[in-house]
DNA sequence: TGATAAATTTGATTTAAGTCAAATTATCTT
DNA sequence: AAGATAATTTGACTTAAATCAAATTTATCA
C-alpha cells in the first residue's frame, strides 16, 4: 500500500549491467548538502541529474503566496532531477535537502550519454518515470479527496517507511514540512498530531514522531 | 501558461522518423467508443497503448467512497495508457470516453517492439513522460493550495483550450465531470459558475460553457 | 412527442479547516 | 550554557466549502 506512494527507483542502478552502472557510478561527484540547503529551484535550467548516497530531500512547488507543496520526500539510494533534464523544460519544481545529506552529480553530458548508448538504462528510465507518473497520480487524489486527518495518517505511514532504513523508525521532520506534504497549515497538523497522541497512535518527542500503532493510522488513512 | 497543464504528447507521433511512424501508425485498430465508454479501469492489466483520433476521454481515479478526481482530459492526437504498459504494474487509474470517440489500439508487442528497435521513440517517450511528470505536479499543487473559485477559473482555461481546437470555443462538459476536475461538489461548482455568470466572465447554454473574458479568468485563477 | 429519469441549480444549514493571537517549548549561536 | 530566535502548541474565532433538501431545467427514449 505504502510502495504506491514511493518512486522507489533504486531498482535503475539495481538492474543496470556492470559496465553501465560503473561508467554511471564514475561519472557521480559527490558533495555534501547542509539541512535546508537547496539543491536546485524551479525555473533554473537543469544540468544534470542528482543521487542521494545518504540524508533525505524533499521536491516542492511554491505558488505565488508562497506557501509551498511538498510532492516528495527523497531518501538515500534514489535518482532525482532526471525528468526535468529530460522533458528539456527548466525545473518545474524546486528540491531542498531536509537533513544534511551526501549528494552525487551526474552531469548532463554524462547522463545523456548513457541514454544514448544503453537501450537498457532507456528502459529503466522508462519503467521509472512511468512509475512515478503514477505515483504523483495517487497522492494527487488523496490531497484533493481526502480529509486532513485522514491525509496525515497516510503521511505519518509514507515518512516511516522512509525513515524505518536509516534512523530506527524515528520519523524527524519539522512540523512546518510535515504540514506542506499534507497540504495544510501548521496548526491543523498540530492539533491533529495531539489526537493521535491521545489516541496512543503516536508519541512525539521535540520534532521527533515515532508510531505506537501503525494498523490503527492505516485504517484512519482510509486507503487500500 | 496553459501548457503547463497540458500533456500535448502530439510530438510523438510528429517527430517521429517516417518508418518509425508507418509502423507504428500501421499496428493501430481503431475503434468507435460511445460517451461514457470506459476505455479500461484501474486495476486491469494493460495490453497495449491508446491514440485518440477524436473525441475526448478522461483520466481518473476513484477514492473509496466512489468520489472521482479526474487527472487529466485527453484530446484528439494524444497518445495514453503507455505509462502502466511501461511500468509493468496494473493501471493505476481509469479512462473513459467523455464525447463520442474513434480511438486506436496498439498492442503491447508492436509498441515494446519499437521500443527496442527505435532510440528515437524511446527518447520521445522519455520526453513525454517527463513532461507529463511536471503537468502532474502543477496540477497537485493547485489542487492542494488553491481556493474552488481559482481552480474552477483554471479548469475552465484548461478545458477551453481543449475545445477550441475542435468545437468553436465551446466547452461542453458535465457540471460532474468539471467539479471532479475542480475536486469539489456539482452544488459548489453551479454557485461559481453562477458568479462568474453574473461577473460577464462566461456564458452558457445547457451544459455549454462560452468564456467571455478570458483575461479575467486568468486573473482569478491566480496562477503564473 | 410526452413521460420519465437525470442533471443542474438554488436555498438553508453544518462543519472542517483556516486565520489570528498568544503562550510555551525547542533549537541555535556564540 | 545563556540568551536569542525560531518552532510548536493551544485558544478563540471566522470562513470556505460540504451536506442535505427541494425545485427546476434538460436529456433520453419508448
Amino acid at each position: 500500500m505504502i510502495k504506491k506512494f514511493a518512486f522507489n527507483n533504486q531498482f535503475i542502478l539495481n538492474e543496470l549491467p556492470e559496465t553501465e552502472r560503473d561508467s554511471l557510478v564514475r561519472s557521480m561527484k559527490s558533495k555534501k548538502y547542509r539541512k535546508n540547503q537547496a539543491v536546485f529551484s524551479e525555473g533554473s535550467i537543469p544540468s544534470g541529474v542528482f543521487y542521494i548516497n545518504d540524508g533525505k530531500a524533499k521536491k516542492f512547488k511554491l505558488d505565488s503566496e508562497g506557501r509551498e507543496q511538498i510532492i516528495y520526500i527523497y531518501n538515500e539510494g534514489e535518482f532525482f532531477g532526471y525528468s526535468s533534464l529530460l522533458s528539456e523544460e527548466p525545473y518545474g519544481d524546486s528540491v531542498s535537502v531536509i537533513e544534511d545529506a551526501n549528494i552525487s552529480f551526474i552531469a548532463k553530458e554524462n547522463f545523456m550519454e548513457l541514454i544514448d548508448s544503453s537501450p537498457t538504462f532507456s528502459r529503466l528510465l522508462l519503467k521509472s518515470l512511468s512509475h512515478e507518473f503514477s505515483v504523483m497520480a495517487n497522492f494527487m487524489a488523496v490531497l484533493s479527496q481526502r480529509t486532513v486527518r485522514e491525509r496525515v495518517a497516510l503521511s505519518l505511514l509514507i515518512l516511516h517507511d522512509k525513515y524505518k532504513v536509516s534512523s530506527d523508525e524515528e520519523i524527524s521532520v519539522s512540523r512546518l514540512d510535515l504540514s506542506n506534504m499534507v497540504g495544510t497549515v501548521v496548526e491543523t497538523l498540530a492539533r491533529i498530531l495531539h489526537d493521535f497522541k491521545e489516541e496512543g497512535l503516536i508519541t512525539t518527542e521535540g520534532r521527533i514522531i515515532r508510531i505506537i500503532n501503525q494498523d490503527a493510522l492505516v485504517k484512519i488513512s482510509n486507503f487500500y
